[in-house]
DNA sequence: ATGAAAGCGCTAACAT
DNA sequence: ATGTTAGCGCTTTCAT
């Protein structure tokens, strides 16, 4: 780690460092012998490159920062991040990438983001924009950074170049809705999520994909947690009292529903059956019932979102053209059927 | 960003880069005519310092690591590193430091995330390590970098050095014991945590002061999980049918015992009073009937943390001995009363 | 194939 | 107080 106090130790070993280098970095023109000694040097000493010299010369961070932007304690309330970074930390790993982590409580914290983006610290960012008016993609995009998004990003900017990897919210809604169908519901009620926020205008979208004359107030707009559930659990309840079924915009709304639910006596799935969306394990498994619901697979979101980056990455712009130029990924759904509908 | 690019720039403007060097670092010695013409040209031109240059010289980096080991899903299942992450990041920001996350999935990634300490990227490490025999205390007291540790680390390697930050878990299952006492239980159960973990143990010895001679046989050893609270609960219940209250290792075991007693039809807390631990939000209000716990403050604790590695940093070793040496932590918990017991 | 040497952009020690 | 300069440890070009 000193080129001064290293050449003592590596020089009487007939290495020199611009040899280490070159077979600490896998490049070619270094023969066995020689090759030999360095790996054995390295070794001995516990040699281990300066990564801040190194980025220095070659501008290249290995440090990808993950943006999430998540001033509502949501972010806490739910394993999804915690999910989506596990998936992202596996990637980077394997391709000897920091995760650089930043979180941001609100407005004020965004300068300080772009700031560091803009200061090239990190070779790319992941970032995690929920919510339609965040000033956070704009900001991004103006730091030049490599950027991949979580979620698509509800920002008209210039959309179309915007890259990104989602679950198909939308065709997941419309199964969950379908199976509702299926069971032969007929009076079907959406408790939605937060409409600034893509998953729940998509996951909305899709239910009325499917029930496209219903009456309007049978959908209830809401907030992803637990409080938001059951508040528009009673809100459909009290306007339509004969509902016989219910898809909430996710699991942790889908728990609150069916608090409601028993509370009022109505049976599920007998009287109202209820479906709910992101099989988060801990919440789907441990309702009474245990939860249908659409299955996203979140750790594989945040694997691709890294894998999307790094290829961008690899291959800075010497391409002729869409050629090999990585596009967004929407992944599918699937319906995992348990008690409740 | 250019020491040769910005020459050219900075150059007509009468600024030289040690003159931008000293403002930036809000340094002595620049007088406001020239003072003020570098604040122009860098806010003009967008300068912003190369981090890795930086780093070269000043040996510092800014950077703090959060490792966290756990190849279980326990973390994902409940929020219990969300919010210490929360804690540990706002602190930096304070700080001016970044947060590079480091997520070890079992034995293999020790070895990275040594060399990666050893490497010298951080300027220190914030460690949560929770097991027994994890060998990754031992690695990162070899690679020498300033260290804090998020819960008692139980290794009995040189132990009085170690620092730390943790709950009083022993004395909170003091106080959840001595309240079911104090409500008239007598055959008061534990549901333990996996004992290879400090919490655990300790949360088993607070129940062990308050029910010194208590049977055996109402201790049940469990792991954390609403599954193991299940397995538990019935364990006990098959082992003394007249329990009259259990002191759950933690919330989500707590909610597991809970379902247990409901399908036995045992009334909480008429006939068994349950009291859990660690107040988490979303699972203590959300349980039937609602969790008395013991609370703690988990993002104080990733927020101290990071002030502890943060203030020894700052302190390089230029102290007469333990006049302010950081010490480790021990957070009060509170008890929290709900209908459960 | 190997060795010597020139920087990468910055800070800090030294000159002025 | 301000300007000049020598490295920090590494990669990479250029001699050998």
């Amino acid at each position: 780690m000193l080129t001064k106090a290293w050449a003592a130790e590596f020089g009487p070993r007939g290495v020199r460092v611009n040899a280490v280098s070159r077979v600490v970095n896998g490049a070619e023109g270094v023969r066995e012998p020689l090759a030999e000694r360095v790996r054995r040097a390295v070794e001995e000493l516990g040699y281990v490159p300066n990564q801040a010299a190194r980025s220095l010369v070659t501008r290249r961070h290995d440090a990808v920062a993950v943006v999430i932007a998540e001033p509502e304690t949501r972010v806490f309330a739910d394993p999804f991040f915690a999910l989506q970074l596990r998936g992202i930390s596996k990637e980077l790993t394997a391709h000897d990438s920091q995760l650089v982590l930043l979180l941001t409580e609100g407005r004020d914290d965004h300068a300080r983001v772009g700031r560091y983006l803009a200061g090239g610290h990190v070779d790319g960012a992941l970032v995690f924009s929920l919510h339609l008016d965040d000033p956070l993609p704009g900001l991004i995009q103006r730091a030049g950074v490599p950027t991949v998004f979580g979620g698509r990003p509800g920002w008209n900017g210039s959309a179309g170049d915007v890259l990104y990897v989602d679950s198909d919210n939308r065709g997941g809604a419309r199964q969950a809705v379908r199976h509702l169908v299926g069971l032969g519901r007929t009076r079907i009620g959406h408790i939605s999520g937060a409409l600034d926020q893509t998953s729940a205008a998509d996951r909305l979208d899709g239910y009325r994909d499917v029930m496209a004359g219903a009456n309007p107030r049978l959908i209830v707009e809401s907030d992803f947690t637990p409080a938001g559930g059951e508040h528009g659990m009673r809100e459909l309840l009290d306007r339509c009292p004969d509902l016989d079924a219910v898809f909430a915009a996710n699991d942790l709304a889908a728990s609150g529903a069916l608090r409601v639910l028993r509370e009022r006596g109505l049976r599920v799935p007998e009287d109202v059956a209820v479906v709910g969306f992101d099989d988060m394990l801990p919440v789907a498994e441990q309702t009474e019932p245990p939860l249908t619901t659409v299955r996203q697979d979140i750790e594989e979101m945040g694997r691709l979102m890294a894998r999307l980056l790094l290829r961008g990455l690899d291959r800075p712009d010497t391409d002729e053209d869409a050629e090999a130029a990585p596009n967004s990924v929407v992944l599918p759904t699937t319906l995992i059927r348990r008690a409740s509908a």
